[in-house]
DNA sequence: CATGAATGAGCGTTCATTCAT
DNA sequence: AATGAATGAACGCTCATTCAT
């Protein structure tokens, strides 16, 4: 009694998937209810749980799915790239060209940390990639020798501070517009030759 | 038919408020039933009722009080400090501690910035300080000419990586262990003399 | 758990709406729990809302809906009568035999009068039907000329107050019963002409 | 630590009752909480439970109080009077009057009865003192002979009416206005002798 | 398979009642 | 006697989940 042919039809799945995800991202995860995703996809809620188990395994699908793909894209982004700093740089402007395309997902992903990073296991990992780039770069002496983990959190802490605070209105430009001045402003920071910074 | 002659724990709102604390910072304030709240507290339901309104009053009233207060700390450790670099060094290794001694407090308020921040417009604000102390050094030449707010991204964000590492488990080493490091690192990125950085 | 095949009694909506309409009349709405109503039901909670959005809009849907059916009603029993006197008569036959009938319905609309009149302002309305033919009335000569809204509550007032001696035990006989002698008794009441009153 | 002579003092018991009173007319019994009633009346919630065993005595002894108070003053006005026709004329201008002047009062009475004539079952009984007068005057021959039920909704309906028309805002004359006119037209109607009507 | 009406545990909140002071 | 902070059962309502169709 739904429809015969309502939408254009495409898998139930995909449906599902991107209305949660746009959902997720406008409202949070936990306050958005089965019905409303099923509603935006148009689709029965019963077929919700044709897909997934609950709820819970929606979102954490979703996190991982998505989160599995970004980290693979970011690291093809590296190995397109030779020297750590340009790979750095291009992983920086990657970044934040995500989040200006994909607002909605970079914020499920990044900003909404609590539902999705618990218990996230997946086998790559955003964080795992840029680590792993420094980790070679310290090797090879083109950082500093500090402690991988701080040099990323140098190097993405800056990048997600300021997606959050233009998800907060207090910064209004793209960031893909200051990407390249937070890359150098990155570099200048764990480069071992201060002349790089320049 | 609770406690026989009172109860032995101290006031029931300061046992409330860390009680909620503890769970907002662990589960988000979301995600955190007022009935929870109460179980952990060792006080009745209603109890919870008689301090606050409703439970959005508390998650707000909560972080807006302690979010202000972190700002007026962050001031006065910024005032007792000449120099740029060191007032963001003392900065940087205040709010280091903080998450070291306020766990519980800090993540609540840096790490949960959905529920807090919307609506937040209290007078003073951690981020002002921050930015409002490189606005100066910029000014005074000791930090390169960018963006303010992007300097500011560049302060805080590799601090609030840090505690977010430290929050799912990558980072074990409390931060305060790595503060001078971080601080370093920092400068080396903002300074507008290279040689500084060292 | 609840039903092995399916709901044996009737759709769910006829057997909200009876269940509410009871204890709405021996209770009052006020007093009545929603979990109270679905169990009466023989339904679970979340049903009711289902059909009615809250717990005021089943009130009031169901005050109104039935209030408005009385006046149509009452109407269509006024139309077919000739004459002034026979239009009372009928009406007040008609409304005693409701209570007689309709008892829980009856009870709801007339005597809990709080819930239901506040803001009530439905197109058609009991009060209204009798008022205008007692104004007619006037205006033909065959009621004295009292104030129409006096003459109303002449009309009205008995019949209410015999249901009200029948709700707390007073009176045990059906109203139906002493239908004929109400309608007598009103008209010697407000009847022009004395004689009629014989 | 409430207060040394705050209010004029007074007894607490007056205080509670005129408070609850005053309540429970304006805003229902049922929407009034305790703490409130405790606030009005400038005393602790505790003390209400010193007088009053619980919200529901409180609510009945209130109700059955006036209630009784109100069948002794009705009586003492019928018996004023000589003859039938002048004590239902003098009770009707009381009634009226007790609208006009004591419209809490009144309006608590009327409207409230599910909770103060449920189980009702006090001495003096407004009811009964009309319905006695409504006996005897059947009995002296003054009033046709119908069951005396009857002829008491007679008398009593029409005042009822009118007030509930006056709380809902459909009438809006005082009742001590019309009071004479309601007077004659129930006269009319009861009357033995029909020229008694004029 | 897909559906969506039905479910009921659990939420935020209120408030009649108690009892240590 | 009087107090009022504390209680917790019960309210109106939501929504993740199920299952007869």
């Amino acid at each position: 009694m739904k429809a015969l042919s309502h939408p254009p039809e495409g898998e139930l799945r995909e449906r599902i998937d991107a209305a949660a995800l746009h959902l997720f991202a406008e409202r949070g995860a936990a306050a958005t209810p089965m019905p409303m995703i099923a509603a935006a996809a148009g689709v029965a809620v019963g077929s919700l749980y044709r897909y997934y188990a609950s709820k819970e395994e929606l979102v954490s699908r979703l996190y991982a799915g998505n989160y599995a793909a970004l980290a693979q894209h970011l690291d093809r982004v590296q190995q397109a790239q030779e020297g750590t700093r340009a790979k750095l740089a291009a992983m920086a402007l990657f970044i934040c060209r995500y989040f200006d395309d994909e607002w909605d997902l970079a914020r499920f992903l990044l900003l909404e940390q609590h539902a999705g990073l618990r218990g996230y296991a997946g086998p790559a990992n955003p964080i795992d990639i840029v680590e792993r780039v420094i980790a070679v770069g310290i090797a090879a002496g083109d950082i500093r020798p500090i402690a991988p983990l701080v040099a990323t959190a140098m190097v993405i802490g800056p990048i997600v501070q300021a997606a959050t605070f233009r998800a907060y209105g207090r910064l209004r430009t793209p960031l893909g517009d200051i990407a390249e001045q937070i890359a150098a402003t990155i570099w200048a920071a764990i480069a071992a030759d201060q002349r790089g910074a320049q």
